[in-house]
DNA sequence: TTGTACGCGTTATCAA
DNA sequence: TTGATAACGCGTACAA
């Protein structure tokens, strides 16, 4: 099937290409009898423009490339849900990359994005090296990293949507000396590099703030059931801390089972807190406290702050957008 | 920053941009020396090819569209892992599309897929109508349907990769029949209604085939918090069935929470299978049964049956790929 | 207000 | 084996 192009539509309407284009352009110098007869031949020869042919024209192709390690798909729904929904508003296409190792590595997906000429790139921050980044910025293509707080602050075209994890361990464990208790365990999570080391951060700050150092971390691989064995094991063996954090649900819920089968009650023998709230949480007895981040906000804000960097173009400022958090207890605190 | 065409390799490397264009798309007709110098011109100036412009040059643009609706993007990560991977050793670009109620409805994109170009598309079969798919194909793209079963089996240049869910129940109800037992609920789900319906026909069709009818339905809206508060006021006036079915995870621990709470245990009272099995089930005590389906397969045969669609082109014939499902008896069926 | 002609960066067809 | 040139479909100065 040949599809319609702006020619056929021109030459229905007996008008040149040009005034097609103008009148799909919404250009305001077409006379109204003329517009409405291109109109016409547009819906007649249902004429849909060219995407590709527009990109080229134009060095701009009204898309937007998303990075995002295959592991942290489902972790990470409401973030993409919101970046697609304001995406679909500013009528943006979507790229979608996922870093897979021994797959597609990061250093395929910059090349696919540098080829496919996308005109800016939301990017989890994960998995990524610096380098890698930078490869993209030297194509001018603007950056929002979307997640926890970046370390290089003065890169141009580059912003940063995030929660402070550091900031958020470190006042947890400070609430927890308030009450008289520095006895805390701190699970690993080796999903989720990047973030981890910002909480661990946050510990270790907390503590060396108190003259103390901070070692009582548990680790182990990242599937539930190992995760699981380990712990039973661990807490027939080790009396608990009094209070136990972890980052996402697995670990929390592994934590929870292992230490009520190795006879200890929760919250009255040990606290648990799970960084990422999620639904699981509460599908579980007692339900475990957790933070409540702004998933959705997150990605509505981070697209939003690209569209506005594609707008006023190379400002080259970067642009930080912190998000709060809050406590949302449970049954599994005091 | 202007970006390196084919013109600045040409001039560089001193040769034509159709000997250029010759190296990069293997031409064997290249002499070997000049051939090595087009090459040490491309690495020296950085030269990536212009997806774009090739795109119009070759009507054909390497890329593939995928839609999905969002509130199931958490749910079929591990399909879409299965899409991403088999696409990313195939160098297919993804657009992705997320159908989200009142904010961009199938319409939309089936606009934006036509004007894209892509060269197919990935549907996962929920919220479409048979027209807006019919919309794709009167532009000849190819169609990969990913998921159920689809009805209409004579269309040309879609293809099908699905579970049968409807024999999946009806195998389920009759193995319970065999066992003397009768009294089934089935727990509706309203995210997923394309396959709750084909379970509620096998359902129905077993019990059709006894000379009974089946009414068991239990339903609410579906949130975990609705479901459980329903649940639990349903189960302290009414006895549970022998055997309740659930189509996700929240359904059935929402069954599971609130059956023990009206002082009923599992499986001795009241048996509980969850149609999609994940990581979840294993975490509530005591652990759900669930059938085990191949996601992630499924995803990478979709996009392989479409990669071959693409490359003999329109054949037409229609196919279909039925995916096996297994039962994995948990500690929630006797 | 409209039309002509060129450019966007490739591939492909012909000649040379 | 190479090079010139016409597509691909559109936007846009510039001219009319």
């Amino acid at each position: 099937m040949k599809r319609i192009t702006i020619y056929d539509v021109a030459k229905e309407a007996d008008v040149s290409l040009a005034t097609v284009s103008r009148v799909i352009n919404d250009s305001n110098v077409v006379r109204e009898d003329t517009r409405i007869r291109v109109q016409q031949a547009i819906e007649k020869l249902g004429y849909k423009p060219n995407a590709i042919a527009q990109g080229l024209a134009l060095s701009k192709t009204t898309t937007i490339s998303i990075v995002m390690s295959e592991r942290l798909i489902s972790y990470n729904a409401k973030i993409l849900n919101g970046l697609m929904n304001i995406a679909s508003t500013y009528h943006y296409n979507i790229m979608f990359h996922v870093i897979s190792k021994g797959i597609n590595e990061m250093s395929d997906i910059v090349e696919s994005i540098i080829k496919s000429h996308v005109d800016g790139v939301i990017l989890f921050n994960d998995d990524f090296t610096q380098d890698e980044m930078e490869a993209l910025l030297v194509y001018q293509i603007p950056i929002v990293i979307v997640g926890s707080k970046i370390h290089k602050t003065d890169l141009p075209n580059v912003a940063n949507v995030y929660v402070d994890f550091e900031k958020l361990a470190y006042d947890l464990v400070n609430s927890y000396f308030d009450k008289g208790i520095t006895d805390i365990s701190l699970v690993e999570d080796k999903l989720n590099m990047y973030m981890m080391n910002r909480l661990k951060q946050g510990f270790e700050k907390a503590y060396r703030d108190k003259g103390m150092e901070f070692t009582n971390y548990i680790s182990f691989d990242d599937s539930y059931k190992n995760s699981y064995i380990y712990l039973s094991k661990f807490f027939k063996k080790n009396k608990p801390s009094q209070l136990i954090v972890s980052f996402r649900d697995s670990q929390a819920v592994a934590v929870m089972n292992s230490l009520k089968e190795a006879g200890y009650s929760i919250p009255e023998d040990s606290e648990l807190i799970c960084i990422l709230n999620n639904k699981y949480l509460t599908m579980v007895r007692p339900n475990i406290s957790a933070y409540s981040l702004p998933e959705y906000d997150m990605g509505t804000i981070a697209m939003r702050l690209l569209q506005k960097m594609l707008m006023e173009q190379n400002s080259g400022k970067p642009r930080f957008i912190e998000q709060s958090f809050s406590f949302i207890p449970r049954q599994t605190t005091k």
